[in-house]
DNA sequence: GTCTATAGCGGGATAGAC
DNA sequence: GTCTATCCCGCTATAGAC
């Protein structure tokens, strides 16, 4: 009776396969921990999502779209360009501290993952957010209200100041002695010196 | 004698072990990977090496170094301040396209290294380099050559610009339909995207 | 120094009782 | 739906022949 708690046990298995594929990756994880942390035992995980790997693969497409799909909708939207720019950065220093090791695990799995599942993100995402960055880039040097950049090394500039940041905290925190908290002060404002950044290097 | 080549075996070993720890990781990687990728067995291994850890820490020290040793000799330098930003940034674009896993392998083992390792890692990089921009950023504020900047925001920022595009390429080429080599060159005009990018930012 | 054989453990998958 | 028991495989480590 003790196992019948209101989470069930497919979500307390999806609970703790989230935490633990995360933190240690796919090939540090095992069914046996994954079933030991969330109360339940190695068949549960096999009739509720069959493998190890389907279960690994559930939990990938959500951290990606956690990258992806909010970021992707205010490039698209018709804000003007430079509070767009401010709020995809902003939206990133919202959300990732919530979800801090979210990137390095996506881009850490993905070198590591079959064919298979690449082709499956590469369908969800094809550079949709670099087309619509370069259209408004074009715009607004027509307009001469910045100066002319490559849509690649803009893209990829902000996604470096966006991400890298969070990826590194796990390094900062374990050997320079600065707590988790006072890192995340930190990147709170460090927030405002990227926004900083990125328009002082688009000034004409 | 088939195995009595020049790179005797322990080098073999090394040098395998480097490619697929680098690639797979720890976790990922196993002795018997390493000495059928070496050509030797899991004898030699064991008695080459110790053990499977042993041989990772002298694989993980090496990759550290590359990412610290030179990069701290620059901003300790008494280069003028601008080309000694210019030549960090210069030094990592030059540096990692030869070893673009790197830093990704670095920052995600260190994640999940034991308390030991960490230790011995704290110990050789106790935020040197870091020390060295502050003084230099001092003097450069008072001359009046840029405006005032937090050392924190600015050392993060160039590493994010400098490490931030060859973690990133393993996701691009894998997904987007570019080779390795299109994004290599794409990154050689980059380096130059992101100097300015930084000198201006730093601009008063 | 090199290699085979094997101990001993933990991995994922699965059958079948309840 | 749940859980135990077990299969078979791969892992690291090691002993001992050569």
């Amino acid at each position: 009776m003790i196992k019948e708690q209101l989470p069930g046990v497919k979500e307390r298995i999806l609970d703790s396969a989230k935490g633990l594929f995360i933190e240690n990756g796919y090939a540090g994880t095992s069914v046996r921990d994954i079933a030991t942390a969330s109360d339940a035992n190695v068949a549960h995980v096999k009739y509720y999502f069959g493998s190890k790997s389907k279960l690994f693969e559930i939990i990938f497409d959500e951290a990606f779209d956690i990258l992806i799909q909010r970021v992707s909708g205010i490039v698209d939207s018709n804000l003007p360009f430079e509070e767009m720019i401010e709020m995809w950065i902003t939206t990133y220093y919202d959300l990732l501290p919530r979800y801090p090791q979210i990137p390095m695990f996506v881009l850490s799995e993905i070198n590591r993952s079959p064919e298979e599942l690449v082709k499956k993100i590469a369908q969800k995402n094809p550079g949709k957010i670099l087309g619509y960055l370069s259209e408004r880039l074009d715009e607004e040097v027509e307009k001469g209200a910045i100066r002319p950049v490559p849509v690649l090394d803009l893209g990829l500039s902000i996604l470096s100041l966006c991400m890298f940041p969070f990826m590194f905290g796990g390094y900062i925190t374990r050997t320079v002695s600065i707590s988790e908290e006072n890192y995340n002060e930190l990147l709170k404002e460090h927030k405002q010196h990227v926004v900083d950044f990125v328009l002082r290097g688009l000034k004409p």
